[in-house]
DNA sequence: GACAGTAGGTACCTACAGGAAAGTGAGCCT
DNA sequence: AGGCTCACTTTCCTGTAGGTACCTACTGTC
């Protein structure tokens, strides 16, 4: 944790949101953690494995990936072409993170607890 | 819409995109790390400290981390109103996490590297 | 009685992310 | 000669998150 110059961006207020911006804006995590975990796949391969995106979005997603340097993007000018993501040492060196993230899943259930019981405790006395 | 499905979303391709959508949500981080870093926070407090967010905004985000369990909400009926957020102990739980973003953050020079690096590759050759 | 400060609530509006659907181009198959 | 596949691209359109601005109740202070 190197201690940055000065004050970097007072609006902000949490040195950590960059890397959120870059690393959990939307889609990009089931696009890494595909290829993390999955290793290289083609473009309709992450269509199929993430059936909810589309291919205008995934594209997007991808080349954004591509030039913060997360995933690697070859082009092979075959007859139907074809092209193969991969992730990048960069982006494979944010597997602890998600190692982590995905350990905290265990919570998720407290979570809904919690939803739950605050769903419960505001029907029935008037909010404060 | 309420298809019982066996798998458990196959759109996701990702067990980790819940989580993510709990703790990254938009400006759940900056008022998560505000309440982690210097502790119980006021309502103007943290709209002083993260100086972008709106009101209303802030009041929105504050519910939801209150309903999900990460931060604590505390009224006092005292003549000028006051309210005191702090984090919960599922909240302080992320202090991991969060180290682990901070410390991937020295990674950000790299990415700007790429950026830079990927403009300037784009902008001689065409595309293939 | 005017104003400030606190913790929001509410109504209205806009911008932009993202969805749907069709097109492209090059070649191989039949 | 039409159809297929891949990897997108383009156009059009909608939903909604978030911004602006104003409002509340309460009291102490000028």
């Amino acid at each position: 944790m190197t201690e940055t110059t000065a004050e970097v961006a007072p609006e902000l207020a949490c040195p950590i949101a960059p890397v959120v911006d870059i690393v959990f804006s939307r889609w990009t995590t089931p696009i890494l953690w595909s290829l993390n975990e999955y290793g290289r796949h083609r473009f309709v391969e992450l269509e199929r494995r993430i059936t909810t995106i589309t291919p205008k979005v995934l594209t997007q997603r991808l080349r954004q990936l591509e030039r913060d340097g997360l995933v690697v993007r070859t082009y092979h000018p075959e007859v139907p072409p074809r092209v193969e993501y991969e992730i990048s040492a960069l982006g494979r060196s944010l597997a602890p993170l998600f190692a982590a993230l995905a350990e905290w899943s265990v919570n998720l259930d407290v979570v809904e607890q919690a939803r739950q019981d605050y769903d419960a405790r505001d029907r029935a006395p008037h909010r404060t």
